[in-house]
DNA sequence: GGAGCGATGTCCT
DNA sequence: GGACATCGCTCCG
């Protein structure tokens, strides 16, 4: 197996669909320290990535950025490859990557993953029996940070091209991948455009 | 298996 | 005050 690479900043300069499209069948992984003193390790989870969307920034009416610059949505006008992790109905966490050069508000929303590595702590993080149905774990928005534990406290704003973030991707060259496009979902402005991206026939894409 | 809907916090108007 | 890049439950077939 070849050694797995983490996908560097330039990879998240270009424009968000070649970026999301440049995701898919890569893995994101998600380490933690847990226990304490001797029995100090770390936790290893990961998700092939199976399902994005691609958010133009100012010419896109469905994006965060659109209306410009605010707190809220501050990282997708910085730099490329940060996460932008923001709150959504109340109670789920939503995952994203900047990308563009700054000052765009370009993203990457990440939708459904399948599991690799850490189910069984994945189903703990989501409520579920440990050996609930897989596609129960990472196949949606919300569904994928739950079980992965990404908080907006924790992770909004962190560099997803540095391992010591605890959260980043990785290209561990797994085989190229049948893309499939199609409209983004749950969303009302600007719904008809082709910009919704997933490995063809996947099982664990959502919707 | 699919339609309908409530839960619930944050941001922007 | 309304919208929101969601999810899981209920009810109906």
């Amino acid at each position: 197996m070849a050694k797995a690479r983490i996908l560097p900043r330039k990879f998240y300069l270009d424009p968000p669909d070649v970026v999301a499209r440049g995701l898919l069948g890569k893995l994101l992984v998600r380490e933690y320290e847990t226990g304490s003193g001797a029995r100090k390790k770390i936790e290893r989870l990961s998700g092939r990535i199976v399902e994005v969307e691609a958010y133009f920034g100012l010419d896109d009416p469905a994006a965060h950025a659109f209306a410009g610059k605010t707190v809220r949505n501050a990282v997708l006008f910085g730099p490329p490859g940060f996460a932008y992790v923001y709150f959504i109905y109340g109670m789920h966490f939503c995952l994203n990557f900047s990308c563009e050069a700054e000052g765009h508000g370009a993203g990457v929303l990440l939708r459904a993953l399948e599991p690799v590595e850490g189910l069984e702590t994945m189903a703990r993080m989501r409520g579920l029996a440990p050996h609930a149905n897989p596609k129960l774990l990472t196949s949606g928005p919300g569904r994928l940070c739950q079980a992965l534990g990404i908080v907006r406290e924790t992770h909004n704003g962190i560099d997803v091209t540095r391992a010591d973030s605890g959260l980043y991707v990785e290209n561990d060259r797994h085989g190229p991948v049948d893309v499939a496009v199609s409209r983004r979902i749950g969303i009302r402005k600007a719904a008809e455009r082709p910009l919704r991206f997933t490995i063809a026939g996947n099982r664990f894409v959502s919707g």
